[in-house]
DNA sequence: CTTCAACAACCAAAATTTTCATAGATGAGT
DNA sequence: ACTCATCTATGAAAATTTTGGTTGTTGAAG
């Protein structure tokens, strides 16, 4: 497990350097912005700390680069004070978590634990249930060889039923998550996508069927 | 300048109230979320101190209800403790600011004071410049009487534009602002855009003009 | 068992967004 | 002033999303 540790203050670089390898973690440090980019684009790393005050290149403007960049690696960003600003850009950045300094050894540790674990999940870019697979980086559905290529809207809604097998999904949902709460959009969108996915579904000859809850929802189902 | 104080714990509730009320704000506390929720759908406030954790419902899904019928008064979470999650959560679900218990009276009026000041800029929903007019709400065009409609993507491109009249913005600004960060799209796009809502400026005969800046971007001009 | 209203499926069309191809404009370097 | 690579404008088409019906289903109430 191999950690980035990109911070301008030479002492705490050194603390967080030494708290992370007594911690069994391999540690590479860099002491501005610039630096810290060119490293973390190797994407080498399964976690990052990065300070937002740095000289060179702002924290905030390195993650914007890397996440620009395609390199999803978790970062934590050090913020100086609890300032809700930095907070609110960071997230919008593409930041995974925060730490305030000055901060506790054990809280650093969770983090960056927590950080890592969510990374070490993520080991497939496919979802899978009865003879289907769905394909996060290619937004295609396949089943024995047989491929159809699905549009954005069509994948989130194929993407939340998959995750969640025959576990019932009210339209409500479906328009929280993919449109977000504040949408108006009619429940008939939501059905005609599902008209369209049960369309390709038959199109690739898969057995697995959306099912529909009258008054609620959908659920997929594996009709083998 | 009315607030709106959710909030279960009697002496916090009083306590907020108090020190509210000798700062010159009408105050209304309600101590529950179903009470929080139907107050707020009055859109009579200016602000409201919103706690997480209340009995019958919780403040987050009061707020998303809130959102979701569109009712935009700034709202002041309080949490009991950083919980980055919670601070997450309620970002998306529509929070202005977050204040973390306990508090000094200070950072909650100043944080009170930011955002009813916020609000207090909004007064029309519509931008001008020269003869041209672009509202919010409707995503309309017009000059002198004549109308056009613009849609999603021209109405945020003309919004950049008319809201830094004359400031060169640079096509990497517009997507940043528009697709976000991380998306790949092409500069043509905006090109194509910029074309639109050309032949729309002309359709409504204004003397406005969208300047092209080479290998940069575009600005807004009055050309009369 | 019928009736009826609400719900769902689906087709077709409209609107919007994005891509593609081509032609035109620009300006640095000769 | 000419050349050429690069950037821009724009028409047209493709792809996607959204809207509006029309028709078929369902299940509760009578």
């Amino acid at each position: 497990m191999k950690i980035l540790v990109v911070e301008d203050e030479a002492a705490l670089a050194e603390a967080l350097s030494e708290i992370l390898k007594r911690n069994k973690y391999l540690v590479d440090a860099v002491y501005n912005g610039e630096d810290g980019l060119s490293y973390a684009l190797t994407d080498l790393y399964d976690c990052i700390l990065l300070d937002i005050m740095l000289p060179k290149m702002n924290g905030l403007d390195v993650l914007r680069a890397l996440r620009k960049q395609h390199i999803s690696t978790p970062v934590l960003l050090l913020t100086a004070k609890s300032d809700i600003e930095d907070k609110i850009t960071g997230l919008d950045s593409g930041a995974d978590d925060f730490l305030t300094k000055p901060f506790a050894t054990g809280e650093l540790l969770a983090r960056v634990r927590a950080l890592t674990r969510r990374k070490g999940e993520v080991i497939t870019d496919e979802f899978t249930y009865g003879d289907i697979a769905l394909n996060k980086s290619t937004f295609s559905l396949s089943c024995e060889g047989e491929f159809v290529k699905l549009s954005l809207k069509e994948y989130q809604i194929m993407e939340i039923l998959i995750s969640n097998p025959r576990q019932l999904i009210s339209k409500e949902r479906f328009i929280e998550k993919i449109w977000g709460y504040e949408s108006d959009i009619e429940y008939n969108n939501i059905e005609v996508y599902i008209s369209f996915l049960r369309k390709k579904l038959s199109v690739i000859g898969s057995h697995v069927t959306i099912r529909t809850a009258r008054g609620v929802g959908y659920f997929l189902e594996s009709g083998v």
